[in-house]
DNA sequence: GCCGGAGTTTGAGTAAACGCAAATCCTGAT
DNA sequence: ATCAGGATTTGCGTTTACTCAAACTCCGGC
């Protein structure tokens, strides 16, 4: 097998102030990987035996209840960790990992993870603050879930989507990648049938363009007040 | 002042390990504060200078939404760090910190945190290993805010109060705080008047006891089918 | 012992969103 | 080009839990 080249990772936050030769050698251990569109890089459950890269792709993490219903917990983007269980310390992953793409993953063994912390503190420091902002944004959420209504949830995680995944578009900003009614429920708590309505009412409205599994938002500015309560 | 002793802090989560040479110099940067029931002791949004550990008493972890309304993030309780912004990078609080009775804190100066986390690897692992599983319990409840409805939620909520900072009783367990009927519409998203018709009605049905800010779970098998949504 | 006020209970009406059902629309595969 | 199946739309009845309102209870302080 080739050595993996340091310009994959170079510059990406993980690793951000890397020198090229500290880079060859976080790379050494590492493993790319290619998975389909649907295709499972870990399950719920599993034993923690890697921790991952995203190179290109999205990966969508979802958790599942002890009754089979699912909650989209949040997207991947390239350039992110994920499935890092080994670094707070649990042995199992707290949920599933699939691709919402074709992606491709470096994977790195799990053993490694306190080799890159104690050998690269800027590492280290750049990953606990990644988990710091997920808390963050999770506790965000939670607090979303309490006290919002459905159509401001909606608006929140649709504008949410657009602002960390958009792609301008001449329409508009479209999310980056194959999403459903379906889904957005599932990230927001909801059903896919008020997905739908909410979605159709801001069609005819102008504030977004969305079809089969797409979603282009053309009047953020619009949608955030609605997100707010403000708009009508 | 007079030195703390390290008899204070031996033996608790996150300075488990540590010899007695090690504690003293852990105790060293630390100073001892009193609070009185319903003081705060940090603010959601204040710059963090320090990160505590709880020695006695309990403190309630409260996010204030942008409309003025008050989510329970979670209770703390004698021997758990709180306000760690500094282990994830954050230079602001993310919450306010106040006190359910009177409480006794350990305080220590923000920049200290890097020197312990050095010093001690035990001490980072099991801070690490806190923020994690408390990264897990927020999704949990996440999920449960996206997937159950009230009745479940209150349930399941009581449930983990009971298990987490439970007292045995003559009639069963009791939660070691005060604890209206707001607290806990505040941690389950809902309305004090509906977790009062709730409580009323497990009461009916011997399944808790409850009073003036005061909740005892007589049955928690009962409740734990109803928070499984196996129980009418 | 009395009083004030916070905390709690309970009722009645209402609104938001769900569940169910059926029709329609797309898109990728053959 | 056709077709099958997933995705979406939309309507309607129902349920859950909220809002508003009022009464009540109990504890602590004077």
């Amino acid at each position: 097998m080739a050595a993996l080249d340091r310009s994959l990772i170079a510059g990406l936050g993980p690793f951000a102030g890397l020198a090229p030769a500290d880079l060859d050698e976080v790379l050494q251990p590492a493993r790319a990987m290619r998975f389909a569109k649907d295709a499972t890089v870990f399950e719920q459950d599993g034993e923690a035996r890697s921790f991952f890269l995203l190179l290109d792709g999205y990966v969508r993490v979802v958790r599942i209840t002890p009754d089979g219903e699912q909650v989209i917990v949040r997207y991947i983007k390239d350039g992110e960790l994920f499935g890092i269980a080994a670094a707070i310390g649990r042995t199992t992953y707290p949920a599933n990992a699939v691709c919402a793409v074709d992606c491709v993953v470096l994977a790195w063994p799990n053993e490694r993870w306190s080799d890159l912390v104690e050998r690269f503190p800027s590492f280290a420091r750049n990953t606990y603050q990644t988990i710091g902002s997920r808390l963050q944004e999770t506790h965000d959420r939670m607090m979303e879930m309490s006290t919002e209504q459905v159509t401001q949830r909606v608006a929140h995680a649709v504008l949410r989507l657009a602002h960390q995944t958009g792609r301008k578009t001449a329409e508009g900003v479209e999310i980056d990648f194959p999403i459903s009614r379906q889904d957005i429920a599932e990230m927001t708590g909801t059903t896919l049938h008020t997905v739908s309505r909410l979605l159709s009412a801001w069609e005819e409205r102008g504030i977004v363009r969305s079809g089969r599994q797409k979603v282009i938002v053309s009047d953020p500015h619009r949608l955030m007040l609605i997100a707010e309560n403000r708009g009508s």
